[in-house]
DNA sequence: GCGATCAGAT
DNA sequence: CACATCTGATCGC
């Protein structure tokens, strides 16, 4: 990636910016390196790792700049910092001798000029902070530092020969990286650099950041000036690093639990812990934020931060909504948040942990009852029970456990106070710190080894004569929930208890919040990576948007959909000369229904001209002439109007829409309801639906963001447009002048409702509507049209927008349709 | 000497 | 595997 090579240039940048040669021309390596000698020792010498291309990895240098006393050492540490190598052959640089130098204790020193990478902050300060609008940041994730580098510290001495053989390794080493060049180095990951870091402002990375606010969540360690409120999900020790009891940064906003925990044992301040209670939001610098559960550990939450959008003039003109997860397990019932439950999440910042299929387990309460059961079938009154836990966090399974024995779990004092702190959450009679009244125990899950089983066992005097121990885990190695582990008198069980969401939860959850953009947490320091992970949710959005925009808009029942819409809505007032005449099409598909002949009240007459009037300009889709016929709708019992649509032979299967048609009622939303029955499934498509109107914002995003990258599109649909109005088809082809840009894609083609039978469609229609079309597929689609599409919906699911409908001003023939569609066609894409 | 940070282990 | 630590070493004030 880009990324990758940035941070290479910077580097390399900043070797040639900084480092002083004294008198060495930088384009001449030293002698002594740039041949293949080995060189034994190291006085007086320039070491400099260079590169033919001038483009070399920054080298150490001037290892004879001597300081006889200093202890040697040479290191490697963690570099949280270059993100290149998402490459299959990245080969983690465990080849490099640093761990024999080390033992050896072998010294190197370089000149402070020399720069570091390891935390991603130091001098690239300006590539961060580009990183960090960047949902995905390579850096920084503390979560999955891979890549080593080493760092070179100290002085070494001229004279000190008893390092000559170290040195001669660390020689032979830069060597090594030397003649395999950049390429191989940076393969490596390795840099060089000549201390610690000094106390520096990391950049966090993006997905710790509340978009558009000062707002740093779980992000402690990024602590500065650039963020005014800090905010923590749950009390686990990969969250609050960098909470130390000298915190003084900012105002640490979380649950009454975690906040307890933070006092107690991070040793903080009080008056910086802003505890917030649950589901109920606060304001914060014109944030409203609520923590509400995530059903991660006690005291865990989701975050929801709420910011209010403002015109030029400060008016709140809108709200954007944001989630983050922190760490969370998905479960339906948080769709009923009272704050969540229809809302419409522009950002969701996900514990994607699991987020593989391979990651299946069953829900918890299942596999506490499998627990429990075991325990019931093992608990013979000589057998010792282990329950791994942290810090805080697998409770369940003791709580269930202590319940169904009627024995407490014992704890140790230090765990005992951390759970006084969720007596909240917590029943904490079901926990003893005396543990001779109870064969049940909670322990860390180092102490599930065979030999701290054994001996425990041991410890007993013979109290016990089997030790069963429990670790519950999310990564379990079988398709199995539990395992176990027989040996001699231990019982090692592992078990599937996660408190993370499984594969299917996070699809579910994604599903059903619908958030326009997703932004992992865990593992996405590459946009590949990235990627990846949002590959497993992009279905869920094609699925519906597949649902909606193919049965609309390659197909004609939209039409008949408002006909019965306005019906049910309004009395429109028309003009009887643009009245829409009721011929009816041709019909070359068997007509399935007699319903078909229905009467059609002038009412929908009218109406139909009234959709017509205002939708024509935003609707020019690109109907197949192939496809349909029509039929009028009909006036069915139990206040619907059904439409029975006829599709012409390449389309087998039917769709039914219903409209609620309970005029007394035209305020009720339930009109705005869409039944597709294909094929005995049902469909339902709600307007009124958070999760569609969302999904159609989402796709006017993906649009947008396309339309901006990518103004120049060469994907053209191979038909020539058609438009459909009324009951008239009207075939027109655009004008010379105009670039097909602006023809309509078939992203709508409604060949996906039968993917088996569209060899009339064009490939390009056909590959658009495929169900496993991706994302990306739909992103390099046509703007004008797609834009279209989601205008109209977002008209479809504006009430307002359609009961304040006013009678066209002008007359419109049904001849006119054409001259109209054409026009339209030849303008320039509609804004939205 | 202690807090902060980091590497390595589990 | 990688979660959520824990421990020991080092650094810096």
């Amino acid at each position: 990636m880009n990324d990758e090579e940035d941070d290479i240039f910077l580097y390399v940048t900043k070797d040639k910016e900084i480092t002083n040669y004294d008198n060495c021309d930088e384009d001449l390596p030293p002698k002594d390196i740039d041949d293949n000698t080995i060189t034994t020792t190291a006085p007086n010498k320039h070491l400099k790792w260079s590169d033919d291309d001038n483009d070399d990895i920054s080298a150490p240098k001037d290892i004879d700049e001597v300081q006889t006393n200093k202890k040697k050492q040479f290191s490697y540490q963690k570099d949280e910092v270059i993100g290149q190598d998402e490459d299959d052959n990245y080969n983690e640089p465990k080849d490099i001798d640093s761990q024999s130098l080390i033992d050896e204790d072998c010294d190197f020193e370089f000149d402070d000029s020399d720069f570091f990478f390891d935390d991603g902050t130091t001098n690239n300060n300006n590539n961060n902070s580009d990183n960090n609008n960047n949902n995905n940041n390579k850096s920084n994730n503390y979560k999955n530092n891979k890549r080593k580098n080493f760092q070179i510290k100290n002085s070494i001495s001229s004279n000190n020969n008893n390092n000559n053989s170290n040195i001669d390794k660390f020689e032979k080493r830069l060597l090594d990286l030397k003649k395999t060049g950049k390429e191989e180095a940076k393969k490596r990951g390795y840099q060089v650099r000549t201390k610690t870091p000094t106390k520096q402002k990391k950049i966090p990375p993006s997905f710790k950041v509340i978009d558009g606010t000062n707002f740093l969540v779980d992000g402690f360690q990024y602590k500065s000036e650039d963020y005014t409120h800090y905010f923590l999900t749950h009390f686990h020790s990969d969250h609050y690093v960098g909470i130390t009891k000298t915190w003084s940064f900012g105002n640490i906003y979380c649950t009454e639990e975690t906040g307890k925990l933070v006092s107690k044992k991070l040793g903080v301040d009080q008056r910086y812990i802003i505890t917030c209670e649950w589901n109920k939001l606060i304001d914060i610098q014109g944030v409203k934020v609520a923590f509400l559960d995530s059903n991660h550990c006690p005291g865990s939450a989701l975050i929801l931060f709420i910011k209010s959008i403002r015109n030029e003039k400060g008016e709140i003109i809108d709200e954007e909504s944001i989630l983050h997860t922190g760490d969370f397990r998905y479960n339906p019932s948080m769709n009923n948040y009272p704050l969540l439950k229809g809302r419409v999440i522009s950002k969701l910042y996900l514990d994607n942990t699991y987020c593989d299929p391979q990651y299946v387990f069953p829900p918890q309460f299942e596999i506490i009852k499998q627990v429990a059961s075991i325990v019931r079938k093992e608990n013979d009154g000589e057998t010792l029970f282990l329950f791994g836990t942290y810090v805080i966090g697998k409770e369940r399974i003791l709580l269930e456990v202590a319940k169904q024995e009627g024995k407490p779990v014992h704890v140790t004092n230090e765990k005992y106070a951390i759970l006084s702190c969720l007596d909240t959450c917590l029943d904490l009679n079901k926990f003893t710190t005396d543990e001779s009244i109870t064969p049940f125990r909670a322990v860390t899950m180092s102490m599930l080894s065979y030999h701290s089983m054994l001996s425990l066992l041991d410890q007993s005097n013979g109290k016990y004569k089997r030790v069963v121990g429990f670790r519950p885990t999310g990564w379990t190695q079988s398709k199995k929930s539990i395992t176990y582990l027989n040996r001699g008198p231990t019982t090692f069980y592992s078990v599937a208890y996660s408190e993370h969401s499984s594969y299917n939860e996070l699809r579910d959850c994604i599903d059903h919040f619908r958030p326009n953009q997703i932004i992992p947490t865990v593992d996405c320091d590459s946009q590949i990576k990235v990627n990846n992970i949002l590959s497993h949710f992009t279905d869920l959005y094609e699925k519906k948007k597949q649902l909606t925009i193919a049965s609309f808009f390659s197909t004609q029942p939209v039409t008949n959909f408002f006909q019965s819409f306005f019906k049910s809505k309004s009395e429109p007032i028309i003009d009887d000369n643009k009245k829409l005449k009721t011929t009816t099409t041709t019909t070359t598909t068997t007509s399935t229904s007699a319903t078909t002949t229905a009467t059609t009240s002038s009412n929908i007459d009218t109406t139909t001209n009234i959709f017509k009037q205002k939708f024509c300009d935003d609707l020019i889709w690109d109907c197949p002439d192939d496809i349909i016929s029509d039929k009028l709708p009909i006036q069915s019992n139990d206040n619907l109007i059904q439409c029975k649509i006829e599709k012409k032979e390449n389309f087998n299967d039917d769709l039914i829409f219903l409209s609620d048609n309970n005029q007394n009622n035209s305020q009720n939303n339930q009109n705005n309801k869409l039944v597709l029955v294909n094929n005995e499934k049902e469909d339902i498509l709600d307007f009124d639906d958070p999760v569609f109107i969302s999904q159609q914002k989402w796709i006017e995003k993906q649009i947008n963001n396309k339309k901006n990258n990518n103004s120049n599109n060469n994907m053209t649909p191979t038909k020539t447009n058609s438009g459909y109005l009324g009951k008239t088809k009207i075939n027109s082809t655009p004008p010379p002048t105009q670039p097909q840009s602006n023809k309509k894609q078939k992203t709508t083609s409604p060949s996906s409702y039968n993917s088996n039978n569209s060899s009339q469609q064009s490939d390009l229609k056909r590959s658009k509507s495929d169900p496993n079309v991706n994302i990306n597929q739909l992103q390099t689609s046509q703007p004008p049209s797609q834009s279209l599409i989601t205008s109209f919906f977002q008209k479809c699911t504006s009430p307002t927008s359609l009961f304040s409908l006013t009678p066209p001003s002008t007359t419109t023939t049904t001849t006119t349709k054409t001259t109209k569609t054409k026009t339209k066609i030849n303008q320039s894409p509609p804004k939205k």
